[in-house]
RNA sequence: CGCGGGGUAGAGCAGUUGGCAGCUCGGCAGGCCCAUAACCUGCAGGUCGUGGGUUCAAAUCCCACCCCCGCAACCA
């Protein structure tokens, strides 16, 4: 594992959800994904990489939402899916395209995905669209259906009125016709699930039966969304509406964009919609005879100080105060450096301030300070590097970025600075600069150069995490005269 | 009940195919004077949850058990 990428890659983030404001858990998915789309197009070129994210609109809930607000529907959506926009631009990030579900182009694609659906049988040649029953509570104060779990003394807890029993005729996906193909491209790794333990649990999931999915909703309990064609009492559920945003996006089936980058070399998300990308998604694809996704990549959800993240505990941590404190940058290097991918990792808001000055401040800030304050008091700010473009710049950091182990190709990073500042200290050039001997004048010279070379290999490796950094630390080293930098890079928090 | 994740130094974590227990922060003691009171070196600190087993060798593989978190909602 894991991307394996020839002539183009295509990444996703999933829709998020717009009933509420961007939190660092659809940052972090974004910042990944951000990361991997300046990686690959550094290594295969711009024109080669296509990045999407976007916002999932309809829904119950969101037409709730809205009539709250005493605001419509497509208003309030409007509102949020701004707020999503305007979050991953204060993060810089460099998605190429934005998604809504509510979007025109979005719309007609998917009303043709449904068409063909209905059209279509499955390899055991049933009809992959049926009809029947759904039987669930009813909260008619709600106007939705309601779980058994969430009944409070078997009331609605919001109308604490007991809900009735009613059927209503849905539309199905024909799931059960593609659970074993699903399973042997799983097994075999045709379509990778990583992590591996993801891989297994879907793997189990398959073994205890998954019933099939309904595609569709009486416009009563669903009043917003995608109408279908053959059966004007229903809308399109979630499931084909929000998943193909994936084509959607790239003008399935005719556009230019469809047929360079699908298949998706890598599509992300977090533990919560496992089953839909796995098992839906995939089965949706196979009914309309198009190729799955390479990558599955999933990652677990944070807990904040060591307790789950939540709206009722009040510990929701939004990406733009982060941005306020720190900057886009560092923001990003703050989350990636402490969350491992795979797993569900921690994250400590108040050690945020340590790590900054720890790293950033001491650590690179610093580093990119003593050496050019050497260079410009003992050689008046000149230096000759000889061709910097022909010097190895591997450090490990592509492996870990193509294994989604951001955490550690940053590690390698800081392990290089640290590696920098230990030879500064051994080679002690203030001892040097202090010598008439032309031997020491010369290894003042070469050593300099080659700290300045570690800085250069330090700036590439970290562009895909911060580009700004380290295009301004390039701009300060390939000066003609270098200087320390007027301003530190990272000022002491 | 079941499913999933986890228990490794004071804190947070890494340990890929079994092969000397590591990293970051913090603590202590030195050093340095280029640097943002920054930087470097050394030291202290661990029965790797418990009990068995396999093996020349186990944090790692096998079995049993104990403890913590998630499997409502918001939601990546």
């Amino acid at each position: 594992m894991v991307t394996k990428v020839k002539n183009k890659f295509y990444i996703t983030t999933p829709i998020y959800y717009v009933n509420d404001q961007p939190h660092i858990g659809h940052a972090y998915t974004t910042i990944v994904a951000d990361v991997l789309a300046r990686y690959y197009r550094q290594k295969i070129g711009k024109e080669n990489v296509y990045f999407l994210t976007g916002t999932d609109e309809h829904g119950a809930k969101v037409a709730e939402s809205a009539a709250l607000k005493n605001i419509s529907p497509q208003k309030f959506t409007d509102q949020i899916s701004q707020q999503f926009k305007d979050a991953w631009q204060n993060l810089a990030i460099t998605n190429d395209d934005f998604i809504r579900t509510t979007e025109s182009r979005h719309q007609k694609i998917v009303v043709n995905i449904l068409n063909k659906l209905k059209a279509v049988k499955t390899p055991a040649g049933n009809e992959v669209l049926y009809e029947t029953d759904y039987e669930g509570l009813y909260c008619v104060g709600c106007e939705k259906f309601i779980l058994e779990s969430e009944l409070v003394d078997g009331k609605c807890p919001d109308h604490n009125k007991e809900p009735e029993q009613v059927k209503e005729k849905n539309w199905f996906f024909k799931l059960a016709d593609y659970l074993s193909i699903i399973q042997q491209k799983i097994e075999s790794d045709e379509l990778t699930i990583y992590p591996k333990a993801r891989k297994n649990e879907v793997l189990g999931l398959i073994k205890q039966g998954i019933p099939d999915f309904s595609i569709s909703r009486s416009k009563k309990s669903v009043p917003w969304g995608i109408d279908l064609l053959w059966d004007k009492n229903q809308k399109a559920y979630v499931w084909v509406d929000a998943l193909s945003n994936y084509i959607t996006a790239l003008d399935y089936p005719k556009g230019k964009l469809y047929q360079k980058f699908w298949p998706a070399d890598i599509q992300l998300m977090a533990v919560d919609i496992l089953k839909f990308h796995t098992l839906y998604w995939p089965a949706i694809l196979l009914a309309l005879d198009i190729p799955l996704p390479k990558i599955l990549a999933i990652h677990g959800f944070f807990t904040i100080n060591g307790q789950k993240m939540s709206k009722s505990l009040g510990n929701v941590v939004h990406p733009d105060e982060l941005v306020k404190e720190y900057g886009a940058e560092v923001t990003k290097y703050l989350i990636l450096s402490q969350f491992s991918f795979g797993s569900e990792s921690d994250i400590k808001v108040e050690e945020f301030p340590n790590k900054y000055n720890a790293d950033l401040v001491n650590g690179l800030g610093n580093l990119v300070n003593r050496i050019t304050k050497m260079v410009e008091e003992y050689l008046k700010g000149k230096i000759k590097i000889d061709d910097l473009e022909n010097i190895s710049l591997k450090i490990g950091t592509e492996e870990m970025i193509e294994q989604l182990n951001f955490k550690e190709a940053l590690f390698k990073i800081w392990a290089r600075i640290q590696d920098c500042d230990t030879a500064i200290d051994q080679d002690k050039p203030w001892i040097l600069a202090k010598s008439k001997n032309i031997k020491d004048q010369e290894k003042l010279k070469s050593v300099l150069g080659k700290y300045i070379k570690d800085l250069y290999i330090i700036s590439i490796n970290l562009k895909p995490f911060m580009s700004e950094t380290a295009a301004k630390i390039l701009k300060i080293i390939t000066a003609s005269k270098i200087k320390k930098p007027a301003t530190p890079l990272f000022p002491r928090k």
